[in-house]
DNA sequence: ATGTGTTCCTGTCCGC
DNA sequence: TGCGGACAGGAACACA
């Protein structure tokens, strides 16, 4: 899936065609995503003005006039394509439905979004706004790692005491939000921490470096307009260049990119997933 | 409580 | 060109 930083790349493309529209008609083209829609969705949606388009996490969450916020989950391959935009007196055209597109929104000035997700480990469900944070889907989920409530006393202390390896720390959405394989992968190296290393067993220093070193590679991340792999496209269909600063991520068997270090790249598996890292500086 | 492995689903790519 | 298997950005869930 995308990640925070594609999910944000994702809300700023999305924010100008849909904040302060009318859905004028929700078309939900099948019942249920990872886990059943709401059954009334496209009536709750219909008539609804989108105050705000926000994100929370890897979640886009669209605050609507009916007092309810939409809650969207791209999972691994899912996409907001958007058509019918007005350019000037251009008007893209509305491509014809595809395979794998799911859900429809026709704004009131003629732009359509559609949530498009071959795999379907996405998500979509409506809730109260007031009671958003408790929604089951939010609840658990730890700090924004660029808000300040992601400090460095903070994750020392979340990760004391953990067998766990440092790589699954941090894609645990419990002790931070919004990072995945990628960008794990990419924060540890810059770290010079080991993935494999049990995360409490990492020096309080260290881990202390950790903090700036993920916000780092997030925000460049975002600057460059989130990275661009095999199904994920920005909002407007162009492709992030991000995937062009991947340091490890990806590059088994390439030189590792550590100043001054004589490493390789190594493809390792952590939990049936894939590990990229340089054993030589990262300890 | 913590940590690990499995599972959901489809598409793509690579080797033969 | 076709076919089988590995693999893909997530994360809930079942189980030890």
């Amino acid at each position: 899936m995308p990640e925070l930083p594609e999910v944000e790349t994702v809300r700023r493309g999305l924010a100008p065609v849909m904040e302060g529209q009318v859905i004028a008609h929700a078309d939900v083209r099948r019942p249920d995503l990872r886990w059943p829609l709401p059954a009334d969705m496209a009536a709750r949606l219909t008539g609804a003005r989108i105050d705000r388009l926000g994100r929370r996490s890897k979640y886009l969450l669209a605050d609507l006039s009916t007092g309810e916020t939409l809650i969207v989950h791209l999972g691994m391959s899912g996409r907001m394509l958007v058509s019918g935009v007005r350019l000037g007196t251009f008007v893209q055209d509305h491509p014809p439905v595809q395979a794998h597109d799911h859900v429809v929104l026709e704004m009131g000035d003629g732009a359509r979004v559609t949530f498009n997700d071959a795999r379907r480990f996405g998500a979509m469900d409506l809730v109260a706004t007031a009671a958003l944070d408790a929604h089951w889907l939010l609840r658990d989920i730890g700090p924004e790692p660029l808000g300040n409530a992601f400090h460095e006393d903070y994750l020392v202390a979340r990760l004391k005491g953990r067998r766990m390896p440092a790589k699954a720390a941090l894609l645990d959405q419990r002790i931070v939000a919004g990072l995945g394989n990628i960008y794990v992968c990419e924060a540890l190296h810059r770290a010079g921490i080991d993935p494999r290393r049990q995360a409490g067993r990492i020096a309080a220093r260290r881990v202390a470096g950790l903090v700036p070193v993920i916000r780092a590679v997030l925000g460049e991340a975002i600057a460059a307009g989130g990275s661009s792999l095999r199904d994920y496209r920005q909002s407007d269909g162009a492709l992030g260049y991000f995937q062009h600063g991947f340091r490890v991520y990806g590059r088994e068997g390439g030189p590792c990119p550590t100043p001054g270090c004589a490493g390789t790249v190594r493809r390792t598996v952590q939990s049936a997933r894939s590990t990229f890292h340089c054993p030589r500086c990262q300890r």
